[in-house]
DNA sequence: CATGAATGAGACTTCATTCAT
DNA sequence: AATGAATGAAGTCTCATTCAT
């Protein structure tokens, strides 16, 4: 569950972050085109600009790349959400925002979250934990603003599974923007989608004026 | 978008479906393991109890396996959909039985459905047309009964891409108790995430006594 | 140096043969299009109109199909050439005849000579020893036309060694006919070829007249 | 009919050249002992004195070594042939000469001309049309040796197509010391093969005094 | 630190041959 | 005698990883 310590034969820890930042933009183009399995360390290394040699001083084998990746676009989506969310607002407004927020963040992303969701699964088990437990701190941070909403509500409120649930019915409606991209891209624009889903998805915690 | 003619060296059409048969069994146990990359030719075919000479008398490519696999258990679960919808009920109760049904099968093919989302993306361009398809026409059994319980519905009935995105959302919902598993099996049983799912997404739609 | 036995599980004996001429015609079918190693044991049987099984019941080996090829060319084109130099005539005249006849046998055959020429090495080595001994057989055969000519000739007859090397020469002259067709096909029709050669390799038997 | 490029992963020039002479050499020894299609890429490394992975970082496919075997043949036959006929000498000498030399080549290289006609036709098409285009050219400084001494000669000249045939004839001549050498290696040594077949072919050429 | 040539295990696939029916 | 499904050795080629320069 720790922040897996990705290998380097370097000492220099700037010239990682270097390294590792180009590896990672190049293996994102790749990844998106092929997938991981299909993306030889080869073609890793030249796209990020550098030999084969090198990339091997910076990593410890092909799916500490996959790992380095999925982390860094965790570690994108959570900084820019966070971003967002950066004016506090509460109750059912925050929630809104909430939601208005991933989806554009999703939308932002949406290569990287396609990534993740396609390869994370080919992530050594230790690896797979780590990322695992990010995504849980996301929806953990959708829940929080459920119920605070749900507190505030006009309506019955919602119990802690149905909390969770929605939580995460939020979470997937975010993904959904990009993995049904075929479907729902096709139907509407994301302020469109935003709108729409907000309706659905938050009527249980309201009651429209008639 | 038709059919693909999987190859086959062997004559007898009857043979070709057991083979085929044992193959795709044991390939889905394979593929749950440790996903189609992973898994080797030899693999498949010791898996289903063949040579790998035989292996290849019945297929074309390893692809094929993936194909073969994805195809049969989207035929499962069509199957299974149509047996559990076979009594007819309209209007809100169809949806909800729809839901019911989906989620049911959805729990009863967890690993099937888990390989399906997550290596359809390896499939010939062609072929994964083919399967989107058929995932396509379960979302349109879904809309249907959502536009059914809309137009006899007591509240202002959604609009086209409102249902749209619903039925999307009672797909995405289903697929959820399989690929976010670990955090929603560990909330609720089956038979309470269908009673949180269909209150929660079919909200929309009604209004609770009070 | 024997005529090799290519076994056989029939008993039949008439069987064989007839089996075994649709073979060869097959085989010289497939092996003028790809050649002997790149035609499979199958790709013989389907083509000589029964299945792998049967194929198995007329030869012990994929060899055994190409020395039969290899024999049955050479019966083919010594009866041919037998027929051809039936009238019998003497002195220059005879190999005169002998040349045009085997050229003409080797110009109805190319493709079969092609085949011999080519595929002849990849026969096992007795096999080969055999086949090689029929051609010359052949050889010897113009030999003593050339001895026969060059007795009988007006110029200073040629020496044992001078009509072995102009019997192989015309041998190979008659073979180039086929396999540098691209070159000398387009330079002369048969009878053209056959004149020039007759004189070009005849000269030293000959005095033109002035 | 351009020279084909042969795929390479290495960068360096001179290794590549360096590499592919180590390949050439063995290859040639292995498709002497057993032909093209009897040996193994295994092999090939092997007797080259590398890897099978390194193997492939000099050829794309097994092929390639054939063409590369046939282009290096050729290109050796053409060096030492250009050798030979250094000193420019004229009429029926040149000819004298150029069959001379021809023979001396075809005797130094017997291996390597017996690979080239007989696994030449399994190159891939285009490689085939380079290599024989090549051999066309040898074909024709032999023609314009014939015409040279045929219009100087004190008999009557020789037309085209003649001299296109007597060319082809001599060509063949030389292959027939090493393809028929079981006969003709017999018979006589390589300087009375040389002196035979001058008189034999060049009769039509010359008148001998008496 | 960077390079890239070398390595070899292992992947996919073919195909000659067998043998039960 | 005929069939064709089954077999598995063997072939070609790829690619993650290492290491000398």
């Amino acid at each position: 569950m720790q922040k897996k310590k990705v290998p380097s034969m370097v000492k220099d820890e700037q010239l990682i972050q270097i390294r590792r930042e180009q590896l990672i933009k190049g293996a994102v183009k790749l990844f998106k085109e092929k997938g991981f399995h299909r993306t030889t360390t080869r073609e890793m290394a030249k796209e990020a600009g550098f030999s084969i040699g090198t990339l091997y001083e910076y990593i410890g084998s092909k799916e500490d790349v996959l790992y380095l990746v999925c982390d860094s676009i965790y570690e994108e989506v959570r900084t820019r959400l966070d971003a967002h969310l950066a004016k506090n607002e509460a109750g059912m407004d925050r929630l809104r925002q909430v939601i208005a927020s991933l989806f554009k963040v999703m939308d932002e992303m949406q290569d990287e979250v396609l990534i993740m969701y396609q390869e994370a699964k080919s992530l050594p088990k230790e690896s797979l934990s780590y990322v695992l437990k990010k995504e849980a701190e996301m929806t953990a941070l959708v829940e929080s603003a459920v119920r605070e909403a749900s507190e505030q509500g006009s309506i019955a409120p919602l119990d802690p599974t149905e909390m969770e649930i929605l939580a995460n019915n939020i979470m997937v409606a975010g993904q959904m923007w990009t993995f049904r991209r075929w479907t729902v891209q096709k139907a509407c624009t994301l302020s469109e989608y935003t709108a729409v889903q907000s309706k659905l998805l938050l009527s249980s915690l309201t009651v429209e004026a008639k």
